[in-house]
RNA sequence: UCCUCGGUAGCUCAAUGGCAGAGCAUGCGGCUGUUAACCGCAGGGUUGCUGGUUCGAGUCCAGCCCGGGGAGCCA
């Protein structure tokens, strides 16, 4: 006896001219008289089913019309090539059998805004842009994995309760653990390190959280991080690791989720540049670009078309809003479209313009030992197409546990990969320090409690040796790679500040 | 915590201090190839909350609540 089998929208082409059943979701319907058009979701794509009331029973044509938005159904009838179709196939349909009908689906085919997609985020999930994106997640997960595997890396797990605040500096979530204080861990770094001497070469992969109140389109309070630790790399061949990394993961999404891609109307040639070769810039050399000449003419021209756009668009907005008394219906909703686009633009003009002056000050008077912040960041990766590597930051502004430069001991060996098109930090690591005194040192200087870190310390005195890794932020990879303007939309269901719920 | 913008029908948004409206969604009717289909009719409101100014407040003022994105911090 065969094993049952369903048919899914992604592999119609192997049906075509024959009878099929799909099992799935009503994503829109439409009708006339006697024609009812039904979009049919099934997890894996759209497809267009076609009733036609002289070729069914009075049964499926009444099943048929009850369909509502997000009722679930499973549809009989025969695939058919057809242009008019978006996935170039379509179902004329000689069956429907009703699973449930939907109440009223509280995401209807129109705008909505963010706060009403976020309470209903386990609805929005089905969404075609969501939908999208989600898979690309996967695609990046999945590439993630295979880039490592490939190269002999063993995937092992660190914890999550995490006894003790790791870098004394990030406000961590504290926990009961059985009336001990224990913390949501924010890396799993430091195990990281215990794990990399017992096999050479490990990354982890797995939830990270921080308790910081950050309200921007970068932050989440539960984040997914992929950390990789080797025994015996250096900063530079740590560096080298993340380039190709990153390269091959774009590459993969590229080949692998064009149509994804094409769904959310990405622009793919940005990311056809992310090919290896990512530029190096020291830490110093950041700072002496961010106060260079060149930087003040590129802030005063970004002002200068900023103020240029905005009368312009004021101009457009007072020329269709007249237009739209005598406008007929499909033109007027044009019209509230661009109108609404415009605001939003006006907005965002608005803040650039308040924004602006204050980079200019941040950037121009950036003091070598000053910590970049996001607009700083900005600006550097806007001089690039790729994202972009800076190497070699004051040691007073990184963790304890990083390696100093021994030709020059104010500079610790960490850097941190920058995205292009402003979605700031997706990765940051470097070297770490391999000798307990210098460690020992640090956690005083840090003021650190020793106790907490005798394990870590262990590792220093059985078999210490240079290692290095780094930590990726999956979230703000997805969001860069997909073009999204929040990292909301990058997991399935986001943490955030003042967002529990669903 | 600070700065800034916002909260009007289920949803997206209008409304000089002067009768709370449109589109979508829902219900009913019409239409034989629709692509956010279209056309007609109908139902749908504590204008975030509390107080104040005023003959009169969605609109002005104060406080609070909720949300957006920016600073700090960070992936």
């Amino acid at each position: 006896m065969s094993k049952k089998k369903l048919t899914y929208i992604n592999e119609l082409e192997k049906f075509e001219g024959q009878s099929a059943t799909l099992h799935g979701w009503v994503y829109n319907k439409r009708s006339s008289k006697s024609l009812i058009f039904i979009v049919l979701r099934d997890g894996t794509g759209l497809c267009q089913c076609i009733v036609n009331q002289a070729d069914v029973s009075a049964e499926v044509w009444e099943a048929a019309d009850s369909l509502s938005q997000e009722s679930s159904v499973a549809i009989t009838g025969k695939i058919i090539e057809d242009e008019r179709s978006s996935s170039g196939y379509e179902l004329h349909v000689t069956g429907v059998k009703v699973y449930q009908i939907a109440q009223e689906y509280p995401i209807t085919p129109k705008e909505h805004g963010t706060e009403f997609l976020m309470e209903n985020r386990h609805l929005w999930l089905r969404s075609q842009r969501q939908w999208a994106i989600m898979r690309i997640r996967n695609e990046i997960i999945f590439a993630i994995h295979k880039f490592f595997q490939d190269r002999g890396f063993i995937q092992m797990d660190a914890p999550i309760f995490t006894g003790n605040a790791v870098e004394g500096t990030s406000t961590l979530f504290e926990t009961n653990y059985f009336d001990e204080k224990a913390y949501l861990t924010q890396s799993g770094q430091l195990y990281g390190e215990a794990m990399a001497m017992a096999h050479g070469k490990i990354y982890t992969f797995g939830p990270t959280f921080r308790a910081e109140k950050s309200k921007t389109r970068r932050h989440l309070t539960e984040v997914w991080m992929i950390e990789p630790e080797i025994a015996y790399y250096d900063l530079y061949m740590n560096m080298d690791l993340a380039e190709e990394m990153i390269s091959f993961i774009v590459d993969r999404v590229l080949t692998r989720r064009e149509q994804e891609l094409e769904t959310l109307g990405r622009d793919i040639s940005k990311l056809q540049k992310v090919t290896n070769n990512f530029p190096r810039i020291t830490y110093t050399e950041a700072i002496e670009m961010l106060k260079s000449d060149k930087m003040r003419d590129m802030l005063n021209d970004m002002e200068t078309s900023r103020k240029e756009e905005d009368p312009k668009l004021r101009t457009e907005m007072a020329e269709i809003e007249k237009e739209h008394g005598q406008a007929k219906k499909g033109r007027k909703l044009q019209i509230e479209k661009r109108l609404r686009e415009i605001r939003a633009r006006l907005e965002e003009i608005e803040e650039d313009l308040r924004n602006i002056p204050v980079w200019r000050k941040s950037a121009l008077e950036k003091q070598w030992g000053d910590d970049l912040g996001g607009s700083d960041e900005t600006l550097l990766t806007m001089q690039f197409d790729t994202p972009i590597m800076v190497y070699g930051y004051p040691a007073e502004i990184k963790a304890f546990y990083m390696k100093h430069d021994p030709n020059d001991e104010k500079v610790a060996l960490g850097v941190d990969m920058l995205a292009p098109e402003g979605y700031g930090e997706i990765i940051g690591g470097g070297q770490r320090e391999e000798s307990l005194d210098a460690l020992l040192t640090r956690i005083k200087e840090h003021n650190l409690p020793e106790e907490a870190f005798k394990w870590y310390l262990d590792l220093r005195k059985f078999g210490s040796v240079p290692h290095s890794g780094f930590g990726l932020g999956l979230e703000r990879t997805v969001a860069w790679i997909c073009g999204l303007s929040h990292v909301r939309e990058t997991i399935p269901f986001p943490r955030m500040l003042g967002r529990l719920y669903p």
